[in-house]
DNA sequence: TTATCAGATCTGAGATCTCAGATTCTTGAC
DNA sequence: GTCAAGAATCTGAGATCTCAGATCTGATAA
């Protein structure tokens, strides 16, 4: 891997960016395992900030340590798939709506082009470009909110919720998740919060909730 | 310190469950500056479990880590308490809906035993066992939801609240706190979500709610 | 008395060493 | 061919060492 380097300079912070990068767009799977000695091979650098940034990834739910010698990132259940989706529904609406009073021309712009570049990922596609580009459009709208403690909130969602959206990405296809993608922003250039809400909410549903009982599942 | 030890064995996990207790609870006051030398040397371990935890707590919120050689305990600024009390209100109304299904006699009677050691504290002016039983009664409640992933969230909340709790604690005083406890349980024990969800909403603003534009905030 | 600057000290962070325990692989008996 | 026991290996976690940079202290000059 490249070198990988934070603002602040700090190779933990710049490890556990990596690494969270790699957990909310799917790139890692559920299932994987790591170990601190391979993570620090890969990234050049020793063991002790790649466990600093596996301990705060496992605070955050992202990966599970199992007993002694085993970091795995957690399989789903469907009652930890419910649990997330429900805090989703909760939190993502109610941070685009928050948002509405800081968008500017600027932002609904830059939402515009990322809508795009989904679009063109779909086309091609582009399984890791399309994840890359879902969170930058969800969280373009979060971090408008200017809700730091929502938009932390919600990363820590989609930490728990990246490895599993890459598994569903066949069957998300299906849905018409850009529409959701164009009401939002519509929306957001009317200031019409309802709508908003729907739409952001209708685009969780899309992705996850249309997943069945157990079809996707993969423990419990 | 005593020895502190958590279920796990584990000296880092033990120590950040000693150190989040603090925080919760408010025996840590914002502005308080901590080293992972001092720590280490106070609980008896080595700096290293130590700064693992005080990562954890500031990718929590709950510290800063400012430049090098400085972690403190962070100010209170207005907006960072009004982001913080929007989350608030938004997700604990909630996870005590979500725990009304599954409260059962047990459970009420934890409560009002917990709310008795409320009143109790607070007629002997007990700060630490008020502050204490506070956080218990709330995360009897929110750990019945058997939501694991909301409860999370709202720990990260009260870890940030936490400091900052203690120095409105007398201020807290003057609002009738019990009253929505005793509010919240009759709620629970009829499963009247509206009513619930007004108490612990009206419990959280009574708390934060009634201080003054800037009366408490140490910054910002 | 006050302001300034340099030396002493403190501290976070990365690297390395070590160890115990878990896992995996190998080998040999049945 | 199957399975089990033991050896070899892998790995997380704590301790220790080191270093650069921030902070603090105190002495000296104005």
């Amino acid at each position: 891997m490249a070198a990988v380097v934070a603002a602040d300079g700090l190779v933990r912070s710049s490890i556990y960016e990596a690494l969270r990068q790699r957990f909310v767009t799917g790139r890692i799977a559920p299932g994987s395992k790591l170990s601190t000695r391979s993570v620090a091979l890969e990234l050049g650098t020793s063991q002790m900030p790649v466990r600093e940034a596996l301990g705060r990834l496992a605070a955050e739910g992202a990966v599970e340590i199992r007993s002694k010698r085993r970091i795995v990132v957690p399989l789903m259940t469907r009652q930890r798939f419910k649990d997330l989706l429900r805090c989703r529904e909760l939190l993502e609406p109610e941070a685009a709506i928050a948002a509405i009073e800081h968008i500017d021309a600027r932002c609904l712009a830059q939402l515009e082009k990322i809508d795009e570049a989904i679009s063109v990922a779909l086309a091609n596609n582009d399984v890791d470009r399309y994840m890359q580009e879902n969170y930058n459009f969800h969280f373009t709208i979060y971090r408008a909110s200017q809700s730091y403690t929502m938009s932390q909130l919600i990363e820590t969602l989609w930490l728990q919720f990246g490895p599993y959206m890459r598994v569903v990405y066949d069957s998300m296809q299906e849905a018409l998740l850009v529409d959701q993608h164009q009401i939002a922003i519509s929306a957001l250039r009317t200031k019409d919060a309802d709508k908003l809400r729907s739409a952001i909410r209708a685009d969780i549903r899309d992705g996850m909730g249309l997943i069945g009982t157990n079809r996707f599942v993969v423990a419990g």
